[in-house]
This record gives C-alpha cells, structure tokens and sequence, in this order.
DNA sequence: ATAAACGCCTGACGGC
DNA sequence: TGCCGTCAGGCGTTTA
C-alpha cells in the first residue's frame, strides 16, 4: 500500500492523537506481524511505554516511547511497516476486532492503535536499537543531503536500471512503484535506462521530479488505491501510473505499461525515451 | 555487482 | 454461479 507521502499522511494523522498517551497492553492477532522481539518480550516491553513522539523514516512509522522503569537504559522505538495492504489507526477500546487486524494496542483514555494488514506483510518492531532496523536506508528525499549533485553522483556510482535502484531502499529512501514511476515520467526519463549513463541535467530534472511528485502525493494526503482508502486524493492526479491505454498528460501519446524488475512499469513512450 | 525468480498473503477483477 | 489466471502501493532470500 503505502509509500513515503502515504506514510507521512498516517504520522501526521496519528501524531495529535498518540503522543502523550501510555501504552496498557498488546493484543497480538497474527504471530508473524511482529518481527522483533518474541510476543512474550514485546508484550512484556510494550506494557506501560509512553508515546514521545510519533515520525517517519522512509516507509517506516516510528513511534518513540519512554518509560520510568529503565531510566539507565536506552529508550525502546516502535517500529511499522506497512508493506503493501497495512494500515493504522486509531479505535474506541470497545471497538469490535476485525478480521484482519494483527496487532491492537490499548491506550489510555479508552482509545485503541490497530495495526490491520490484510496480505500479512507488514512488520512491526520494538527495539531499543533503531539503527537495527533502519539503519541501512538511504538519504530521505528532503533531507538536505538529497541534492541534484549527490543524485548524479550516486546514479554514476551504480550500473543499474534507473527504477530498481529509485526503489532500492538503501540508495534513497521512500520512493515506491507509483511514485518511481511519476518521478520517471515528470522528468523525461526512462525506468530502463542505465544509471551511469544519465548526465548531470537528467540527474537535475530527476531530482526536481522526485521531491515534486512526493510533495504533491503529501498536499493530497497520499493516494488510496483497491480497496484501501483512507481519504487521500492523489490516485486522482496520476499521469502515468495505472494509466495505460490513457493519454500523456503531456502529449496524449498513449501510456504503455511494462515491466522492470517485476514491477508493473508505466511510461510514456513519446516523452520517455532511452 | 546486478538482476531475475520466487516466496510471503489475501482479495478483486475479467474471461470463460 | 463458479473456476481460473492475473494483478496489486513491498521486500527478503536464493539463484544465475
């Protein structure tokens, strides 16, 4: 489901309501939606964490906690991932379970955070060590070590397809199938193009697009695609994802789709050339 | 180092 | 109506 601006939409959502509020207990529906700790210790560690603060890295949801039992130690994070059908919101604690609900979590003043994710691949995490989790990721899009400069000069350092490495995780951080694919579009690029072939120029409009197109996503509260809605209104103003057959919005050549790294891929054939 | 294939899951949709 | 194949906002592992 989500990608960064959809991500950033649930943190901005869920901050007002989840920061100062203390976590009771855990109610664990699916075993293998927690990827750390063991049930045992997460219910154990999660019981009494009061939420500081609520934040994205890439596609992660961050929840920072903080509890008076172990001052000296180092404070445990919350960490979800969404993958693709995941959700998270908040609930009244009398709220009857729904069939995919993975994980609920109790909160003071009668409220519940449920983590319901029907395809069963998103992850959650309770850690005191975040780099542990996301720690291998590449530079969020914008950070201010995200420039034109270092786009170019990281594109040239890899030899790869241009929409597998936009969507590797460890070289940038965020971007996912729609988002690559409206990035790609904006700046006249194509996703099979090599890496180290694309000039400064390229790597310049790539830039602009990338931070364009997440901007966009973010001001329309991210897109709501199948059956997922959650209000977002950006699925409304794509130019090429889910769009073949349909004109460019550019030149009205009509939209093909490909695949690249077995990934439904969607290009202008006018405007994106090798 | 790169990339393809596959696995993990459920559900919607189109064709027959 | 039902059955079947295909597809889906992601990512880790295995294989070439």
């Amino acid at each position: 489901m989500p990608e960064l601006p959809e991500v950033e939409t649930i943190a901005r959502t869920l901050r007002p309501a989840l920061v100062g509020e203390t976590i009771l207990t855990a109610d664990l529906r699916w075993a293998r939606s927690l990827a750390s700790p063991s049930a045992r210790k997460f219910k154990e560690q999660i019981q009494g964490q009061n939420i500081l603060a609520v934040s994205r890295r890439a596609k992660f949801l961050n929840l920072q906690l903080s509890t008076l039992r172990e001052p000296q130690g180092r404070p445990f994070n919350l960490f979800v991932h969404l993958r693709m059908s995941g959700d998270l919101y908040i609930k009244k604690a009398d709220a009857v379970p729904e069939k995919h609900d993975r994980l609920r979590l109790t909160l003071s003043n009668d409220k519940l955070l449920v983590f319901n994710d029907t395809r069963k691949f998103g992850r959650v995490w309770l850690t005191d060590d975040p780099e542990s989790v996301i720690g291998r990721l590449g530079p969020e899009p914008f950070s201010d070590e995200f420039t034109p400069q270092w786009l170019y000069d990281n594109l040239r350092r890899h030899h790869r397809q241009l929409k597998p490495l936009l969507l590797d995780q460890t070289f940038l951080a965020g971007l996912g199938n729609i988002y690559t694919d409206e990035s790609l579009h904006r700046a006249r690029l194509h996703p099979l193009a090599a890496s180290d072939a694309v000039k400064l120029k390229q790597a310049e409009r790539l830039h602009e697009a990338i931070r364009a197109v997440l901007a966009e996503g973010i001001r329309r509260n991210g897109a709501s695609i199948d059956w997922v809605y959650r209000g977002g209104e950006f699925q409304n103003f794509f130019r090429v994802y889910d769009r073949e057959g349909k004109p460019c919005p550019v030149c009205r050549t009509k939209i093909q789709r490909l695949v690249v790294g077995q990934r439904g891929t969607h290009v202008c054939p006018k405007c994106q050339k090798m």
